[in-house]
DNA sequence: CGCTAACCGAGACGGTACGTCCCGTCTTTAC
DNA sequence: GTAAAGACGGGACGTACCGTCTCGGTTAGCG
């Protein structure tokens, strides 16, 4: 009934079923807003009935958590190689790029909204967040053992600062914060040490 | 009929009723969200009839817009005198401690959503916060031209920098922005340069 | 504030307001009805404000009685001379022409609704009731006393089958009974004794 | 919509709704009057929501005048056989019955007053008046044409006066016409010929 | 003839019912 | 047995009036 990812749909309808009405829900998320969100719309959207809905999902909620939680993962890009530096200006180009346009992003202030509501979305949007800053947060640690930036740096809030830079202009100014700008900030927060070339040279 | 805050009640009952349903509005949208702000719960709030608001607002979005730009200004500390880094400091705390706790800032998240729906919101929303951070900008400016940092550095950036990680922490992660990192903040993002008359040394 | 008759007004003002609402109270029952009657609109008629009505009625019952009552007295016409049955054919023919078209008589549905809800309006509607029947009936008793009708005749019961005759045209069918044929009504009810000088014979 | 009783609802639970909601409407009709008929007063008394009520009529007119369609015919009694004067007199006395107490009886004020304002409201209580009163002038007439009564008497106004004596105890006194007395008004106003022993001798 | 008190209209107030819309649940029918 | 259709109870919407109340402005009639 929680309809987590873990259900072995026997009938192949069932998991077709679900597949359409999560992409659906993300749809109406992205479009509507965590307010206007109606079931009504998601059914209407993935040519479904309610009836459809409500048997694969207890409520709204659990939709709309199940929705995120199988979603999750596109945020995530290969590291590849590089110096940190480097990786560290492709992760946060990846994140402004996603964050300025995609259906994923366009339900941030909808999980921002809802996370007040539901403690299951609260943990996913705070959890999500974490794991992605945390993953920053390591590579910034590993430019400052590298040498690459000055050791006095506190990893994260640097990676607090450059997420919170990109999420700002999303949810606080009219434009979104322009991807092609992610080697400046990451410069500006992290600026690379004059004695360590960035891993460039030599 | 648009509530706005010019109109000379001639019955101080009306200036009365505006007042006090608008703090209701902004308690209720604090508490329930944009997607669950509901005029009947704030008649119940304000102990007023429904009518009464109606008769003052034309529709939900004209109350919660009208409450906004009413209740505006609270923020805006007083810059007082100092060097630009002190300046600076006081005023990121200020944003902090009001970010971490209050009823404006409960209501971010409702203004985020309501931007995505109404464009009276989303202008007053984006042209709010493009005033707080112009005033953070002309401060970093200003410490730049007095030499307390790096003549380097993009004010607008380092603005959005700081601004952004204070949102980011409320809106992003369980826990907001600590008011007492604001030094370290601000630190983190314009280092104060070792030879300036940063009002610490000698 | 019963806006009783007596209330002798020392501002001319007072009587003045009184009379025009009272009217527009009339006006407005035979137009709308018990149910839509309106203080609104009976203010809006009388070009008054509110106030002014709700100065001198208690409420809508109170205004609607006091004017019922401060009308009446305009359906007793004088039986002038003549034989019973003669005086009787003029009263019913009387009746009969103010309940087929006249504003009280438009009032008739609304005071039977009105009396439902208030004994006040009751004991006005069957009081005038009453004492309208009562008239009649003592011009049958007198008839049967004089030989005009058959001495078996309930005179009480003659007396509500005429009235009700004319009544149940207003209330119950399209058209009000015919004025024209309250003599036939009369000879229905009441059959001139073929002996008795009915003022016909010889 | 319309609520006509033509309709063949495939759900049983619709024609369960319509009906509980009918006798909800009458209930609510007969208590508070045509004035004070509230829908969402008829939604509690039936423990229905006011949208239910809404998918079946288009509004509060549509409602009471179908419930009144759909309640007629409680009110035809049985002729059963015997002289006209007999079955006259049963008939009489069902009506005054009827009259006297019933839910249908007390809904008549209401009745009256909504005929004032709406068309088909109106054309249901006339039709239905007009139709009680066929019948109970076809009985008359067969009861002169059997010789029963007199020969010159006028059917129609004779059959106005039992009905009118009937309601106007209802309608314009505080006592409804007593059943008991239903031979003795028959009797005053179709006197019994003489010299047709009412089909009881021999 | 000017003052004062009453009466006036206008309309804000807290309410209630309206008729509409849509929610999330539940029932029925068709495939 | 699953899905589509849609009836159900519920509740917020924005509107229209209700009856109460608080306003200044006008007007009558006494000093």
């Amino acid at each position: 009934m929680s309809g987590g990812p873990g259900t072995a749909g026997l009938d192949p309808r069932v998991e077709r079923s679900r597949a359409v009405i999560r992409q659906a829900a993300l749809d109406e998320l992205a479009e509507s807003g965590y307010g206007a969100f109606s079931i009504e719309s998601v059914a209407a959207r993935a040519r479904a009935g309610k009836s459809t809905i409500y048997r694969h999902w207890r409520d709204k909620l659990d939709l709309i958590a199940d929705a995120f939680e199988t979603a999750h993962g596109e945020l995530v890009p290969h590291p590849a190689g590089g110096t940190a530096a480097e990786q560290i200006r492709l992760l946060v180009r990846h994140v402004a790029e996603i964050t300025a346009d995609s259906t994923f992003s366009r339900c941030i202030p909808a999980l921002i909204e809802g996370a007040r509501h539901d403690s299951r979305l609260r943990d996913f949007h705070h959890g999500y967040s974490a794991r992605r800053r945390a993953g920053l947060t390591s590579l910034i640690s590993a430019g400052i053992a590298a040498g690459e930036f000055a050791p006095g740096i506190d990893a994260d809030l640097a990676a607090q600062a450059i997420l919170g830079t990109v999420f700002y202009g999303r949810l606080m100014t009219p434009e979104p914060f322009d991807p092609a700008r992610a080697g400046e900030l990451v410069d500006a927060i992290l600026p690379p040490l004059p004695s360590a070339p960035g891993g460039r040279e030599e």
